[in-house]
DNA sequence: CGATTTTGACCGGCGC
DNA sequence: GCGCCGGTCAAAATCG
């Protein structure tokens, strides 16, 4: 159980890979520069670069602190002129001289910490990002293994029934991945989710026994609404962890956009997994309590809403729906990242959804080997009982760069 | 008795 | 504003 997680730990922090990718990204070089000079124009600057992308509490904040610093300089300018008649001026101006230079001071400080608190930040997305290309990568490779043993050994009737195609489909898995999901997402597929629920049924009949990769992309609002609301994902799970140990410097701030955007569609990342099963539940390893269930406009078949219940306040949810027509199909979404370290069996079809759901959705992992992300993403080994796994895909709430 | 399911109420977003 | 719709809440019921 715990061997496989803390596998996963141990080989991120000890990966020589990872700390070069890490070390690559460094994508405030000028910050720093310009900070060590402690120059307050500079830094205002960058701050206020900062505030256009950061999110809306942040500069909140700045803007309150910022004002605060006005009114009491303004206050001491007015204490300084009424004393001012009394005669003595130059020790007064001394006096204020110095306080202005205290308070810019006070203010360079600040506008600092603010900067490196940006930085911190960004920083954190970048690991998160990598930590999930990189569990992502762990998952493909641990199960390949797994895979083949499951096949070689034909014994197991129901227990870990191995897809059956999967011997040539490995390399083609993940290209299929990309193609499709690159071709499906500039198609407009405006409701995948419910309406063409029929078609997806027809897509996934007509090959039966292949893995077909789809990607769901269901538009919300405008794009306008990516770069902020990072308002405290508590899906975050144990990256934030291991991170704290290392500050490391980042680069590249092209990879910079690219992994905030990563990071704000694995927040919001919906992973769809179909699998042909008779049961109305499939075992994933979690535990789950119903909080819903509705019927769907389009099709006879309810829709039923479950919540992760693993620890107290993880948020993450799934539904599960049968497919109209053919109800040997149960399609299962998952949506948000657990809060809490899962079972390994789950970790071996969560972090695979989460994680593929991630490479998905940013196309490629940013200073990531992408040679090697090219083995099966598809979780094949399930739990027992569990049925063919035969679609997985991906939906970003916004079309994906 | 605690945990989970059931099920109607409720709520926010969206189109008219 | 109104009604539809997808999603969630929560009280009652049910389970183990
Ligand atoms: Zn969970």
């Amino acid at each position: 159980m715990d061997p496989v997680d803390h596998h996963i730990v141990s080989l991120v922090q000890s990966s020589d890979g990872i700390k070069r990718v890490v070390n690559e990204m460094d994508f405030f070089a000028d910050d720093r520069s310009s900070k060590q000079h402690d120059k307050a124009d500079d830094d205002v600057h960058h701050h206020h670069h900062v505030k256009t992308e950061t999110e809306h509490h942040g500069a909140d904040q700045d803007d309150d602190v910022n004002t605060g610093l006005n009114l009491l300089t303004t206050n001491s300018a007015s204490e300084k002129s009424s004393v001012a008649g009394d005669g003595i001026t130059s020790s007064q101006n001394l006096k204020e001289k110095q306080r202005v230079n205290q308070l810019a001071d006070v203010r360079a400080e600040l506008d600092r910490i603010n900067a490196e608190n940006q930085r911190l930040k960004l920083t954190l997305n970048q690991v998160n990002s990598n930590y999930y290309a990189l569990q992502m990568h762990l998952v493909s490779l641990t199960q390949r293994p797994r895979n083949r043993i499951a096949e070689s050994s034909e014994a197991n009737t129901q227990m870990n029934r191995p897809i059956e195609e999967k011997t040539h489909g490995e390399g083609m898995a993940a290209r299929q991945f990309m193609d499709l999901v690159q071709t499906e997402t500039k198609a407009e597929n405006d409701e995948l989710s419910e309406s063409s629920s029929e078609d997806r049924c027809q897509e996934l009949s007509g090959s039966p026994g292949n893995t077909i990769v789809e990607s769901m992309e269901r538009r919300q609002k405008n794009n306008t609404s990516r770069n902020q609301r990072e308002d405290t994902p508590e899906g975050l799970p144990h990256p934030a962890g291991w991170l704290s140990n290392k500050g490391p410097k980042f680069n590249n701030s092209k990879d910079n956009e690219q992994t905030q955007q990563t990071m704000a569609m694995i927040r919001k990342a919906r992973v769809s997994v179909r699998a042909r099963s008779e049961a109305s539940m499939i075992s994933d390893g979690c535990q789950w309590r119903k909080y819903g269930q509705k019927m769907a406009k389009g099709n006879p078949c309810p829709r039923a809403y479950y919540r992760c219940t693993m620890a107290t306040g993880c948020p993450v949810r799934k539904q599960v729906q049968r497919c109209a027509e053919d109800r040997t199909i149960l399609v299962t979404t998952y949506e948000g990242n657990h809060n809490h370290p899962l079972p390994p069996a789950a970790m071996a079809m969560a972090s695979t959804t989460s994680a593929a759901a991630s490479t998905l959705l940013s196309g490629s992992m940013p200073s990531a080997d992408h040679g090697i992300m090219n083995s099966n993403i598809v979780p094949k080994g399930m739990l027992p009982g569990s049925p063919n796994l035969i679609t997985l895909s991906a939906s970003a709430p916004f079309p994906t760069v």
